[in-house]
DNA sequence: AGGCTTTTTTTCGAGCCTCGAAAAAATAGT
DNA sequence: ACTATTTTTTCGAGGCTCGAAAAAAAGCCT
């Protein structure tokens, strides 16, 4: 089954460790990299030594850790901003955008775009995502090193290898072998990631205190996605590529989703499925396209007063309420976020909810259950995307270094 | 986070895993584990030598593998089944059963005992627990050397730690910390486990072929329990101990579940479920227990004709295909072991769950879900105990081996 | 200012571990 | 008996981490 430790795994290992610790604190010590690994002070030393020689990180002044302590100060440590570069494709309905971002996580360079996907042929859309990426990496403004990696987001379900776009409702479009293609065009390996799982992974690093070992990221958006993250890492199934929460069964035989199956939790909680609840259309009605805009003003009615918009909300509470019990019924309680233009009508959502999950075996502990809300997904999943991008880079990159090198170097 | 690969870590992490190649593979010889551990001939056959020369491992006499083949023979390397010994206890229903287990995993010894699980009071079934472990370690008869762990099954809830029955549907006493009192009746280190997931573990080492990475087991019983293994790992909430698949919620406000809760999958598929169905109770009358030989008769019924009691089946295999639907679309279709008396009925119940699973959104490819099925669940828990308690053994006490008796020794 | 204390970082030798190559061992074929 | 073949062991080389001690870089105190 799993693989003994060779010797020179040692390094590279311990090389990730301290990568990770550096990106995960920011601007740590020597010493306190050493406290978070558990590695001894000689062994840091001799390993970031390595890497500043190798120009992955650098030194910071010592003036910025200015302490006031007695003793030596201790220098922090920070990536190297021009150690590398990546890139991230995030892809919407009807939005194109895309960043340079450099090895320490700053954007350096952007452009989006507005595109009609949903009619848009393939050659078309395919040409658009290339073309993008070409006129940022080309940019004579743009001095950038050497781009080690394309991380591309899109809204639907991909491969579970983070290949390929395989369906997409922003596009009557599938089977889109995105990474493949960008790789292709520009040389750069590529990866093509699910939305919501970029939201969880950006999560995890924007609030590592509330969003840890196990969490959960919805997508209140026309469909219903989710991120999971399980024992601190994303949770992506063998065949696809997330956990399509929003098809779990709610009601079986009911509403008509627009998967084509029926009683799916979208279907009651996705936008469509609360605009024609709210609009007194039929549950078995075709689902349609509904703007950000009429939600939010659709969510300011069912604010002012009761009625059917209100009670569509409630519908949606819980659908999601049921499912998420079903959920914690499996993996036990755990944080969520609420991410997407509906998250900004969870005050409308979260009491039918809460009623919904505190009738499931999910839901024992439903008071400490607690969601957190953020009605833009975008900035998440680029977000996402570049956090994994990058650490990419660091794990698969930088950490085994030296080795190559030195292999390399042999050779001359 | 995450900690560093210190110096010392390294053989301990490869005597792990020799010892884990040697339990799977039964008796290979140091070529075959060097080609399964990556690791080189040297290394395995210094390994082995300090394994061997500890008592842990034996060399299988030549004879055993004569092989016809040109060269000199592999000599096979077997777990020495002296080296330490392991007891499982498992509790169920009115059962109480202890087996005591050598290295190589044989059972040397074993005891069953009939008692009255529903009505004895605490101190009662904990002295029950006790007593028979000691008949077992104390026999004269039985030449043990030293018991290395107790392994303790149950059927219910226990606590993520694996130290305590929090619930149990066998008797109406809660929280009771069976592996701190075993442990300080014995000295001897003790774990809680919950009988779905010993299942689990049983099956992983009974077909490693069939279930390797994701699969699940389900006990089809007096309730519904599961075993969730993922990434080749059991997987355990962080509050309790098992997913709790019974007890997602199939229909909304549904029949009544011996949880108290409304339309969870046992209410519909337990056997007191699929009794009171067949016998035209009312979904919401009080759960009773039902035979094992009630329910082979019930099930013998209703593959005679059709009827109320093939009905009920029907809506069994519903309830169970809606909730592994709901599960697929988590965490993506995986093989089902399907355990306890009600999988021999498991014909009457598969049409009506495929047919239900065909509609969710898991069930894409409903078609290459593969069920399999086994009627007795007791022995697989004793498998599942004992598996649990040598591989503890091989990795916790084993693997580190001379570190820590060097260490000790210089002590002396 | 200069010596002392404190804390961080580097240096250095020791001890392990794994590896590759070569040797040794053990057998079947000729 | 000799050779070919395969498995296992031996041995020296190279790396890695560790602990202890030294060096570095401050603040503190007289």
């Amino acid at each position: 089954m799993s693989v003994g430790i060779r010797h020179d795994d040692l390094r590279r290992r311990n090389r990730a460790m301290v990568l990770s610790a550096v990106r995960r604190a920011g601007q740590p010590s020597r010493t306190e990299i050493a406290a978070t690994t558990g590695l001894s002070h000689s062994t840091i030393s001799a390993i970031s030594s390595d890497l500043i020689e190798e120009g992955i990180l650098t030194e910071g002044k010592p003036s910025e850790t200015a302490s006031m302590k007695r003793g030596r100060p201790q220098v922090g440590l920070a990536l190297n901003p021009e150690a590398a570069a990546v890139v991230t494709v995030v892809l919407s309905l009807n939005f194109l955008s895309v960043a340079v971002i450099d090895y320490a996580g700053q954007v350096i360079a952007e452009e989006q775009r507005r595109l009609d996907t949903l009619t848009m042929p393939r050659d078309e859309l395919i040409g658009e995502c290339t073309a993008i990426v070409r006129r940022r990496l080309e940019d004579p403004d743009l001095d950038v090193g050497s781009v080690a990696r394309i991380a591309m987001g899109i809204q639907g379900i991909t491969d579970s290898h983070a290949r390929a776009m395989l369906w997409s409702p922003i596009t009557p479009l599938t089977d889109i072998p995105f990474a493949d293609i960008l790789e292709r065009e520009f040389g750069i390996p590529a990866t093509m990631e699910n939305d919501c799982n970029m939201m969880a992974v950006a999560l995890q690093w924007r609030d590592p205190d509330r969003y840890h070992d196990n969490f959960i990221a919805i997508l209140l958006s026309h469909g219903i996605g989710m991120g999971l993250v399980l024992k601190g890492e994303l949770f992506t199934g063998t065949h696809s590529s997330g956990g399509e929460f929003g098809h779990m069964i709610h009601r079986p035989g009911g509403a008509l989703c627009r998967c084509g199956r029926r009683g799916c939790v979208e279907a009651y909680a996705g936008n469509y499925a609360i605009w024609r609840n709210a609009k007194g259309m039929s549950e078995n009605s075709e689902p349609v396209d509904v703007s950000d805009a009429d939600m939010r003003a659709l969510a300011a009615k069912a604010r002012e007063k009761d009625g059917p918009e209100r009670e569509a909300y409630r519908k949606a509470g819980e659908a999601l309420g049921f499912g998420l019990g079903n959920l914690f019924a499996l993996i036990d309680p755990a944080p969520v976020a609420m991410v997407g233009v509906s998250a900004a009508a969870f005050d409308l959502i979260e009491p039918a909810l809460r009623e919904a999950i505190a009738q499931t075996a999910g839901g024992q502990h439903s008071k400490s259950i607690s969601f957190d809300t953020e009605p833009n997904e975008l900035p998440l999943i680029r977000e996402g995307c570049a956090m994994r991008a990058l650490t990419f880079v660091d794990q698969e990159i930088f950490a085994p270094g030296v080795q190559a090198r030195a292999g390399a170097g042999k050779v001359a």
